[in-house]
DNA sequence: GCCCGCCTCCCCCGCCCGGGGGAGACGCTC
DNA sequence: GAGCGTCTCCCCCGGGCGGGGGAGGCGGGC
């Protein structure tokens, strides 16, 4: 029986590249794809995978929640894989403390990702080279610096917050919001900030395309 | 004969990608990889590609010295895509100054690809790419609400127009397309106006709105 | 020739939007 | 109790946005 991976990133490009180089393998297998962390928890139940190949950043929920409630939530989860672009990428640490069973630099070489992926679907842990070693002697335990605790908290969204991002995505102003939600419009103009800022979008318009590209919202 | 396309990126996984969703065409051949600029110009020589996929940032040559390398040394040079993680990289331009074709993003999906090396190929400027109203077929193909794209087809959008509302769901603002299309921002205004008039939206957001829930453009 | 559609650019103007602050109330955890 | 996060509301302020006009050049169709 084939090892049963699931790939969870916001490029299509890296999926791709991903589903290339795995499924060149004849004992390993793409068994489906999702654009961002909110997608991972159905798609994990659906779809049984071994391993889930998991990006760090992702515009609405990113791999490092996506891993704890993962985990906090299926009952037999599979492993999980943290793909990075950055070595000193400080969610490394993060989600490799959150429950990840290993990580994996986007770089690496075709027979790399290979190896990890064998390495971890049999219950091997691709923990701390040396890198992460590093990582985890500079962060320390519990004292996380603000930097990264801000960074984390980019990319997840209140429930509020998330309401707020439906409307916007639905075409709704401000004050359209603020008589639907029966709130002030000064609040509502707090959260679309915050909505803006978590996503990385300048305006609006930009938060309603991130919301369509990763699902967050699905057209028809 | 096939397109033949030589990849240039310094991540393997991304040259992955891009091979697995450009030997999925017919019609499109990749011709060989290379991991850094500077081995461009050699491997040009030798296999002839039409077009070059050329990643900006890279360790040792970036894509626009390797650009301006290829245009000054090889006698009929390849057409050059610029592929790129941001869209606000100021690399970019600079390549396109440098003489490259057209620029792509990396978060950009399969068929975008594809259309944009056979644009490329066809000595296209995906800049200014010629038939948008194909795009606009391409994408919708069997996708979104059929009311709504009944609508847009109705609204009959210019090709001008079109343009301008497919920068406008890739986040830009006026001043944005403005630079993009090489017109004045008074010009870009008075186009997403008739968009906005010709869609019965009453800002921007709703006419990105439209546009994705039409399939004028898709996510994922 | 004339009209019309398209692309281009210009004016003025109102206003919503988004950034920068701050602050109080509530509930939770430690 | 102290601290934190969330939700709520407030201030000021600049700038982008969109409406409503107009206008010139250019091509095609009548």
């Amino acid at each position: 029986m084939p090892v049963r991976v699931l790939l969870v990133d916001d490029e299509p490009l890296v999926r791709a590249g991903l589903r290339a180089v795995l499924e060149a393998q004849p004992d390993i297998e793409v068994a489906g794809e999702a654009a961002d962390g909110a997608a991972v928890i159905p798609l994990v139940r659906q779809l049984r995978p071994d391993v889930v190949a998991m990006d760090v950043r992702m515009p609405l929920l990113d791999g490092i929640e996506a891993t704890r409630a993962l985990l906090r939530t299926v009952a037999e989860p599979p492993k999980i894989l943290v793909v990075t672009t950055f070595e000193n990428d400080e969610y490394v640490y993060e989600a490799l403390r959150a429950g990840a069973d290993g990580f994996l630099l986007k770089r690496a070489r075709p027979a790399e990702i290979v190896h990890a992926v064998r390495l971890i679907a049999e219950g091997e842990s691709l923990l701390f080279p040396a890198s992460v070693r590093q990582l985890a002697a500079e962060y320390g335990e519990g004292r996380g610096n603000r930097a990264v605790r801000a960074e984390l908290e980019r990319a997840r969204l209140t429930e509020r917050e998330a309401e707020v991002l439906r409307l916007m995505a639905r075409g709704l102003s401000n004050a359209e919001i603020a008589a639907r939600l029966v709130v002030g419009t000064e609040t509502v103009k707090s959260h679309v900030s915050a909505v803006l800022a978590k996503l990385g979008a300048r305006d609006r318009t930009q938060a309603v395309i991130t919301a369509y590209e990763s699902g967050f919202v699905a057209p028809g």
